[in-house]
DNA sequence: CTCAATTTGCTCCACATGGAACAATATAAT
DNA sequence: ATTATATTGTTCCATGTGGAGCAAATTGAG
């Protein structure tokens, strides 16, 4: 018994191969990021949203990723406190905290972009590239047509 | 600030749509399972070995799926009180349980598989049936090579 | 045969995560 | 202006999950 061959067996035979993919590509880089770095998943999200765009608020970060507030709460607490971000009251609204990334967040960020590229690059390597551009281009559409069919 | 975005910006175009794919896919999915069937994901996997396989030890699931023991445990114990699997006692090694699914289990498991189906029709409805078939065609590939480049 | 080493499955513990309720502040209604 | 409602971010609590270690049973070495 393998787990390719249950894979096969299953009536949706896109769907699991994106999760397997995605489960065999992700997790292992995370847990890494989890032991080098000392890095929870939340905190990535939250640095990834501020490495984007400067001056966000937490609650910006709860819409655009759909994560609860609290989970965002504790990101935002942990890195501060690791002097990855800052926080600063909004003047105009003081319940409302203005969020930045810092220089050392920064390289941290651009550290584990790095090793979910590398590992892009180890999982496409059997593809050449006009494949590449192909899969790209279809998991583009999907993606860009998402409101469409999410639950 | 939207998550497309940010997905767009990151230097993994392939690997973030994979995960962003999954995860509108697929967590909606096991949630509503949670919610209306009471089966977590563990008892899931478990479930879908039985359902692949007969006279399973839980020792295999633990080596086709590399989750922790304890999970597959907790899993197999709770789908047997739900009668949904059944237990006895291998004849040869009385360390081991011979597992099994249930008509029941069988029922719930195809139930849940036809929500992961229609999930992935709706997904992926703005494909036409050839860019379908391409899709599937580079995913298998890939996927096929996983041993290459999992770390 | 005897005792060490391995295997199987489980319990304890630590931690990540989400839901619900909460305090503080801002906005809207009258 | 005053009161009700909404919003922001936090803490408390319940739960899912993995790691480490455990007991029971089997296997292997001498």
């Amino acid at each position: 018994m393998k787990l390719i061959d249950i894979l096969d067996a299953t009536p949706f035979p896109i769907g699991y191969r994106l999760a397997f993919l995605t489960n065999f590509w992700r997790e292992p880089i995370l847990r890494k990021m989890e032991k080098d770095f000392g890095l929870i998943r939340p905190e990535l999200t939250v640095l990834m949203c501020l490495s984007f765009q400067n001056d966000v608020h937490a609650r910006d970060i709860c819409e655009v990723t759909e994560q609860p507030s609290n989970t965002v709460s504790r990101g935002v607490s942990s890195l501060e406190k690791k002097g990855l971000i800052t926080r600063s009251r909004d003047k105009i609204d003081t319940r409302r905290q203005v969020l930045n990334i810092t220089p050392e967040g920064q390289k941290l960020h651009d550290q584990i972009m790095a090793l979910f590229k590398a590992g892009e690059d180890r999982m496409l390597a059997t593809l050449d590239a006009g494949e590449l551009a192909q899969l790209e281009k279809l998991l583009s559409k999907v993606a860009r047509d998402v409101e469409a069919w999410r639950l």
